[in-house]
RNA sequence: UCCUCCUUAGCUCAGUUGGUUAGAGCAUCUGACUGUUAAUCAGAGGGUCCAAGGUUCGAGUCCUUGAGGAGGAGCCA
C-alpha cells in the first residue's frame, strides 16, 4: 500500500478504499479516537482504534505527540466533527513520546502564549497556529519566485559574505577566521586583517541591492531572494538580526515603473495564498478575532484576515509624495494638538512611524507608496530629482507593520554618483565596480528590497515577526 | 540603545499593611467510560517564589544590582 497524505484523504479520498498514513497523535479520546495531523494540512484525521483488539499496555503507549503508522479503510464518520474517518486496520507505534514528559511541553493539549511557543521553537510547528503559518510562508516564498520567473526576471543569488559595510543599510556582523584570544594586531596596534581568512574585513550582507544592479545591467530584469543580516541592536516586533529579503532590479525602468512593479508583485503573492491557502487563512483570522475579543471595540480590526488581504489586492495603493504627505501632516490634527511625538513642522523632517501610520491607518486607510523624499534623509545611491534636493525614493507603507518595501531609481549619471559619494564620504575605491557600471552602457533603473517575514506577518496577522520565522534571530536570542 | 511593565507548580495566573505549613484552573498520574471533538466524572501527586546581595525578629511581598521576557521609541526591511 502507497502512503498517502492527510491532506490528499481529506480532500480525495474515497469511501471503503484502504490507506496508508504516517502521522504524529494530535489527542487520544476516550482510548478509541486519535487525531492525526502530519503537516500536509491543518486539518486533523481521524482514526478510530477498535479496542477490543489491542490490550491496555499497548493502548497506554499511545500517547499526544507518538508519531504513528496507520493502515485503515476510509468511511464516512458517525461522530458530528468530522466527514470521514480512517477504521484502523493495523497500528505500528513509530515513535513514542512519554505522557509525563510531554505535559511539560507546549505538546500538552491547552492554550499556550504565543512567547512559551517561542521558548519550544522546535515543537512548536506542531500545533495549528505554526503549521498555517509555515505552510503559508513556504507557498508565499513559491509565489514570490513563479511572480517574477512568469515575468521574465532572472534570479541571481547575490554574496552572503561581502567586504563592504559602505552600502549605509545598517550594522553589520563581522566574519573572521581569528582565533578571538589572539588577534593579530599590526605595528600600529590595529586589527591585521591581511591575516585573515579573506586578507581583508570582512561582513554579512546587509542588502543584495549594490551586487543585484550589476546584474540588471545585463541581465535586464532580475531578482534575489536571499538571507539578510543587520547587528542592529533593535528590539521590536517587526526586527530580526537574520532575515530574508526580495530584492527585484531592473534596467530601463524608472521610479513609476518600480511602483508599479512592486504594487503588481504585492498583489499577485497576496492573491496567489488567497487562491491556494483559504483553509490556513480562515484558521489564522479566527486566531485573531479570538485575540482581539478580549479588546475593547475600538482597538479592534475594521476588516478580518481575509478581507484585509482582498482589500489590498482589489485597490490600487495611494501614492503620494513626501512633499504631499507634509503638507497633510502639517495640517492634521494630532500634529495641530500636538498629539505626535515629533511635530512636523517644516519641509525636510524625517517621517517618524508614528507619521507613517497616521497616514496609512487614519488618513488614507489603505497602502500608501510615498515617494520623492529630501535627498539629504536617503541613500547615496538615489536618483537626484531636477529639483536638486529630491531624490527619486518610495517607500510601501502598510497598517500594522509599516515600511514593506523600499526602493528607488538609481543614480545612473556617473558624475552625480561620484559626486554625491564625495559629499557623503562613502568610499569610491571599494565600491569601484559598482561604479565602473557608469560608465559602460549606463542607464536608467530601479529596484526595490521587501521584507519576507513583514509580508508573511501581513499576510498571517501574526503581530510578532518573531512568530513567522522558524529559528528567530535577535538581540540576545541564538537558542535553536 | 532608551522608557514602561512583567518573572510564583508543566502552563495561565492569585497571593491582603512584611507574619504559621504559598493557593486556583488547566495539564499530568490512578480509577471509570465502545462514538469522542481542547471528551467527561472521581481521587492523587506536583514549588530553587528568575539570580545574587541587602533591610528586618521575620521577605514571594521592601531596597540594590544582574539576567530573561513583553509593549512602545529609535534604527530599518
Amino acid at each position: 500500500m502507497e502512503k498517502t497524505s492527510i491532506k490528499h484523504i481529506l480532500s480525495q479520498g474515497k469511501i471503503s478504499e484502504d490507506y496508508e498514513i504516517n502521522a504524529w497523535v494530535k489527542s487520544f479520546r476516550n482510548n478509541m479516537f486519535l487525531a492525526m495531523n502530519d503537516g500536509s494540512c491543518l486539518n486533523n484525521l481521524q482514526c478510530v482504534l477498535p479496542t477490543e483488539k489491542y490490550n491496555e499496555e499497548f493502548i497506554k503507549t499511545i500517547n499526544i505527540g507518538c508519531a504513528l503508522n496507520i493502515q485503515g479503510t476510509l468511511k464516512e464518520s458517525q461522530g458530528k466533527g468530522q466527514r470521514v474517518e480512517v477504521d484502523i486496520k493495523t497500528i505500528k507505534i513509530l515513535g513514542k513520546a512519554d505522557s509525563e514528559e510531554v505535559r511539560k511541553t507546549i505538546l500538552s493539549p491547552k492554550k499556550h502564549s504565543l512567547e512559551k511557543l517561542r521558548e519550544q521553537a522546535h515543537l512548536r510547528v506542531r500545533t495549528n497556529t505554526f503549521g498555517a503559518v509555515m505552510r503559508l510562508r513556504s507557498k508565499l516564498s513559491f509565489a514570490v519566485h513563479q511572480y517574477f520567473q512568469t515575468e521574465s526576471f532572472q534570479y541571481v543569488t547575490t554574496p552572503i559574505i561581502t567586504n563592504s559595510d559602505a552600502e549605509g543599510a545598517g550594522e553589520t556582523f563581522r566574519v573572521t577566521n581569528f582565533d578571538l584570544k589572539a588577534i593579530p594586531k599590526t605595528d600600529k596596534n590595529e586589527v591585521n586583517f591581511k591575516q585573515d581568512f579573506f586578507g581583508k574585513p570582512a561582513n554579512l550582507t546587509v542588502s543584495g541591492q549594490l551586487e543585484a544592479e550589476t546584474y540588471a545591467l545585463g541581465l535586464g530584469k532580475v531578482y534575489t531572494f536571499g538571507p539578510t543580516f543587520r547587528a542592529e541592536n533593535s528590539n521590536t516586533t517587526r526586527h530580526l538580526s537574520e532575515f530574508w529579503m526580495i530584492e527585484p532590479e531592473v534596467a530601463f525602468c524608472n521610479l513609476e515603473g518600480n511602483m508599479d512593479l512592486a504594487e503588481d508583485f504585492i498583489k499577485y503573492v497576496i492573491d496567489y495564498v488567497l487562491e491556494h491557502c483559504k483553509e490556513d487563512l480562515e484558521f489564522l483570522e479566527q486566531r485573531l478575532i479570538k485575540e482581539e475579543s478580549t479588546l475593547p471595540k475600538q482597538q479592534r480590526s475594521e476588516m478580518s484576515l481575509i478581507e484585509k488581504l482582498e482589500f489590498v489586492t482589489s485597490n490600487n495603493f495611494k501614492r503620494v509624495s513626501y512633499t504631499e504627505a507634509i503638507e497633510i501632516l502639517k495640517r492634521c490634527k494630532p500634529n495641530k494638538k500636538k498629539k505626535f511625538n515629533f511635530i512636523i513642522e517644516e519641509w525636510g523632517a524625517d517621517l517618524q512611524s508614528e507619521h507613517e501610520r497616521f497616514l496609512v491607518e487614519k488618513h488614507f486607510k489603505c497602502p500608501v507608496i510615498l515617494y520623492d523624499y529630501p535627498a539629504n534623509i536617503k541613500a547615496f545611491y538615489m536618483r537626484l530629482n531636477e529639483d536638486n534636493k529630491t531624490v527619486r525614493a518610495m517607500d510601501v507603507l502598510f497598517p500594522g507593520i509599516g515600511e514593506i518595501v523600499g526602493g528607488s531609481q538609481r543614480e545612473e549619471r556617473l558624475e552625480v554618483l561620484v559626486d554625491k559619494m564625495k559629499t557623503l564620504k562613502r568610499d569610491e575605491k571599494e565600491l569601484w565596480w559598482y561604479i565602473d557600471t557608469r560608465r559602460f552602457g549606463t542607464c536608467e533603473h530601479s529596484g526595490f528590497g521587501l521584507g519576507f517575514e513583514r509580508l508573511v506577518q501581513f499576510v498571517t496577522g501574526m503581530s510578532n515577526i518573531r512568530d513567522v520565522i522558524p529559528y528567530p534571530r535577535t538581540p540576545k536570542n541564538l537558542d535553536f
